[in-house]
DNA sequence: AACGTTGACAACCGCAGTAAA
DNA sequence: GTTTACTGCGGTTGTCAACGT
């Protein structure tokens, strides 16, 4: 086992990253994080692979703004069970309890401003919120053009667009991934083209890949510690280790 | 153009709960 | 029953781009 820097990284997650991230919660499941980071080579603790896949990686997540829809949703239920922001991220599908925090916090501070400059009008409830919120500058944008009806999308508005559908870059990765697998791809395809790994010695078909080319999540304590042993999988391991 | 401020987002930290050994 | 490792959650901080002056 060819053993790297002992250091564990932080700060921002590379592509690279990103790219051995999924495919080693493709090959585990969403869980054990210790040991995907330890396999993975990414010299990251199993709580930061952990937050980056349910953050940003995971399937499915909405990025970029929050609907208007989306906003009252949050006001509504922060009204009614407070911090808990799991909780409320349950009810919003695609979006994360950091996202929604971050939200909030960002609101809460614009609100509590424009309070301050207020400090004559009165008590805080739900349609205080929901009203200085509407008041902000992208609902009014998002409102005026609803009411005039109107296609006119203004910078702001496209450059958020723009955003949201070119600047994440997940949906290409998954759907790279989604094109491997139905192309038949094998772990080692996987382990060596997406994540860029070293293919010397040349991929092989071991039993462990063919094992887990179909249903890698599938597999019960017994397997997964004999393989996590195996000769073949400390190859693949070492192989992402050294690039 | 330069600089300071703000907003949005990503990531880390600490704590608590839970399950397995 | 205790310990340990893992996981989930909420709070906080850091970074960077956009914006305003």
């Amino acid at each position: 086992m060819v053993v790297v820097s002992e250091k564990i990284r932080k700060g921002p997650w590379t592509e690279q990253e990103d790219l051995q991230l999924v495919c080693f919660v493709s090959l585990f499941g969403e869980r054990r994080w210790d040991f995907i980071a330890k396999v993975s080579g990414l010299n990251r603790t199993g709580k930061s692979c952990r937050l980056r896949w349910f953050n940003y990686l995971q399937p499915g997540l909405k990025h970029g703004r929050m609907t208007p829809q989306e906003e009252r949703l949050i006001l509504e239920l922060h009204s009614e069970w407070g911090n808990r922001w799991s909780r409320i991220a349950r009810r919003l599908p695609g979006r994360t309890d950091n996202e929604i925090k971050n939200y909030w916090r960002t609101h809460m501070r614009k609100t509590a401003q424009e309070r301050k400059k207020n400090s004559s009008s009165s008590a805080s409830t739900i349609s205080t919120c929901l009203s200085t919120h509407s008041a902000s500058p992208l609902d009014a944008t998002t409102t005026k053009n609803e009411e005039d009806g109107s296609s006119l999308i203004t910078e702001k508005e496209s450059r958020e667009k723009e955003y949201a559908v070119n600047v994440y870059p997940m949906e290409q990765i998954w759907n790279d991934i989604a094109s491997l697998e139905s192309g038949g791809s094998s772990f080692a395809q996987c382990t060596v083209e997406r994540c860029n790994l070293s293919s010397d010695p040349p991929p092989m078909t071991s039993p462990v890949q063919e094992h887990f080319v179909d249903y890698p999540w599938m597999m019960d304590d017994n397997e997964f510690s004999k393989i996590a042993t195996s000769n073949d999988f400390r190859f693949l391991t070492s192989g992402i280790v050294e690039s």
